[in-house]
DNA sequence: GTCTATATTCGGATAGAC
DNA sequence: GTCTATCCGAATATAGAC
């Protein structure tokens, strides 16, 4: 019960952090959203102080992250088009799993550079490499030939801005839908002169 | 010298509050940047607490967003592409300005849901509509002409993503500088099939 | 309007019983 | 491992002199 009182801890504060940001929960908020008496110092059983938790939450969250499994593509079905909105619909998805950790990068980030420096090279970074390959694959344009990297970086910012603006209005922010938008993106990358 | 004091600690605040945010900055240290003793209460003959603060300060910013004027175009010079990728960048240096306001929104998402709002229909719809103009007269590809809402959207939020991205991990967050970024995003935006 | 000083509340963290 | 009780420091906010 020991260790599951500690993953209970780091459930209870990953929704919390994400939805106030870690400074504005205070430990007892923690230990009452994890089933302890709050005010009780139980939770210095399990973490030596609140920066120790982040730290093991964002290693537990980064962790699930790069082991997550790409969902089965369909590769068979209709022109690069409709393969490339499919995708972007699971990449959308997949950010929307990753969300409270953006948030929580979003509030640590000054506080805590060398968290905010592992999501970039750990996701960033890949992201943008995968992406790259998979709009090389599906959507070699002109445009897109002419510098790949940055048409990935344009694909991947667009998707990250779209989430963002989902997350921070009420969802949708404006008259856009999700399937609106992976369709128009898709499109744009796929239109060949 | 009232009034002056007031802005002193709304510009200090603003400063502060955009860096580490609006929970972990005490009055305190608002009153230091402002060039008042810490600790005195001499914020509080200004403004009746945090809150209050926070709101003359979004009031401010968003006003003065507002009654930015464009920055004039040149409307002579090369093609859709060329006069697309200057408008981006100037829109990028638009939203840099706006930096510090967009980050006290991402942290007082959550505590203060009619600042969110107000933010998101004083500036989001009308980016989407002043883009959707744009990229109709400026890039009337198939692509953009099938949903230019979308790809006002698209264009909206690839640009907001790159920011963010920017702002978020040290600059720049990948390989690609925003010169690089605007002029394949106009180049995607512009490619006629 | 700004200062010194202070009352008060709250969050972080520890001690020791069970 | 969790509880009750408690200490300490920091932050909000006020009182009253200048």
């Amino acid at each position: 019960m020991a260790t599951g009182t500690r993953d209970r801890i780091i459930d209870a504060a990953l929704a919390l952090f994400a939805e106030r940001g870690v400074a504005a929960v205070p430990v007892t908020a923690i230990e009452a959203a994890a089933g302890l008496a709050a005010g009780s110092g139980a939770f210095y059983r399990h973490f030596r102080n609140k920066t120790e938790l982040v730290d093991a939450l964002v290693d537990r969250e980064l962790t699930r992250a790069r082991d997550r499994v790409p969902p089965a593509r369909d590769e068979a079905d209709g022109n690069a088009t409709e393969v490339l909105t499919t995708r972007l619909r699971g990449d959308l998805d997949f950010l929307r799993e990753l969300g409270p950790l953006i948030h929580i990068l979003v509030w640590e980030r000054g506080r805590n550079p060398e968290l905010v420096e592992r999501l970039r090279s750990t996701v960033f970074e890949a992201s943008i490499e995968s992406g790259m390959a998979e709009v090389l694959s599906l959507a070699p344009t002109q445009a897109v030939q002419e510098d790949p990297e940055a048409a990935a970086q344009v694909m991947l910012s667009a998707m990250v801005g779209f989430f963002l603006a989902e997350e921070y209005y009420g969802r949708p922010a404006g008259p856009v839908s999700a399937d609106r938008f992976a369709r128009a993106l898709a499109a744009l990358l796929t239109s060949e002169p």
